[in-house]
DNA sequence: ATTAAAATGATAATCATTATCTTAAGCATT
DNA sequence: AATGCTTAAGATAATGATTATCATTTTAAT
C-alpha cells in the first residue's frame, strides 16, 4: 500500500505497461515499446515518470553492467547472478535474505522501499571459455 | 586463492591503489589520482585493468544512480543504504546476510566472486523534504 | 474564464564507458 | 641480441544512456 496516488495520465500508462511486462526493461525499450502501441509519449517524459514512481516507491530499478537501467514493479524479491565477463543475468529461485533480521532495526532513519540482493561471477559459458585457452 | 597472478605492471599499480584507498572509487578518479602522482596511465588502460581485475576476482563494483560506477577491492561484506532522491550511499556496519545460508547450493554451475545487496528508499533528509512540500 | 504551477515534447548537451587504431613492450626461439 | 609474434598501453574518436533546456500544453484552483 505504498502511495502510487496523484499519478498523471502518462505517469499511469507507464506504470501500467510495467505491470503487464513481467521481466525488468530499460527505459529506451519502455519507450519503443510505447510508440510501438501508438502511444507516443517522449522519451524525456518516460525518464522523468520513472524517476517519479522510484520517488513513490512503487517501481524498482537495477543496474546492468553495460551501463543500462533496469525498471520494474516493486513486489517479491527477485534477484540475479551476474556473469562479469558477458554481463548476463540469471534470476534466483528464491531469495536467501532473511526478511525479518533484516531492515528496521538497521535503519532508524532512512524508509526502506526494496532491496537488491546480486551475485557476481563467472557463468557456465565463459568459466568453459576461461579453462579452454 | 582467487588468482592475482600474472598482473601487468600497471594493472599491479592500479590494485595497489585501490588497496590503499580505504574506500570505493570511480574509474575516472582512479585516473586522476594516478594522474596526480605523477604516474600518467592512459584511461582506457585504467578501464581496461579493472576489468582484467574483474575477471580475476580481485575487485568488486557497484553502480551509483548517476550512471558511475565504483570499485573496490574484494573483501569483506560491505553494503549500503542508497537514496532512490538524491543518490547518497550510506554503508551498512553488518552484513545481514547469512553467508552459509548463500551461494553453493543455489548454484551448481556459476562461480561466485562476490555479492551486492543495496537497499534503496530515501535517506532522512529527502524524507523531510518530502514531507515539507 | 484566468492565471499559476506542473507536465510534456523535442532536442541539445553531458559524461562515463568502449572501440579503434597505432605504437610499444614482453617473450620465446633462433 | 636480433627476429617475429602476441599482448598491453596510449591517444582519441565514437557510442549511447541519461539529463538539461526551453518552448508549449495541460491541469487545477480561484
Amino acid at each position: 500500500m505504498s502511495g502510487s496516488s496523484d499519478l498523471t495520465a502518462r505517469q499511469a500508462i507507464i506504470l501500467n505497461l510495467l505491470k503487464t511486462l513481467d521481466q525488468e526493461v530499460s527505459a529506451q525499450a519502455l519507450y519503443a515499446e510505447l510508440r510501438h502501441q501508438q502511444q507516443n509519449l517522449g522519451l524525456a517524459t518516460v525518464y522523468r515518470a520513472l524517476k517519479h514512481l522510484q520517488l513513490q516507491g512503487v517501481v524498482q530499478t537495477r543496474a546492468l553492467p553495460n551501463g543500462e537501467t533496469v525498471y520494474r514493479p516493486v513486489s517479491e524479491d527477485q534477484h540475479y547472478l551476474t556473469c562479469v565477463k558477458c554481463g548476463t543475468s540469471v534470476p534466483l529461485e528464491h531469495c536467501p535474505v532473511n526478511e525479518h533480521t533484516l531492515p528496521q532495526a538497521v535503519t532508524p532513519r532512512f524508509k526502506i522501499f526494496y532491496h537488491t540482493l546480486e551475485f557476481f561471477g563467472l557463468c557456465s559459458p565463459c568459466l568453459d571459455q576461461e579453462s579452454a585457452v
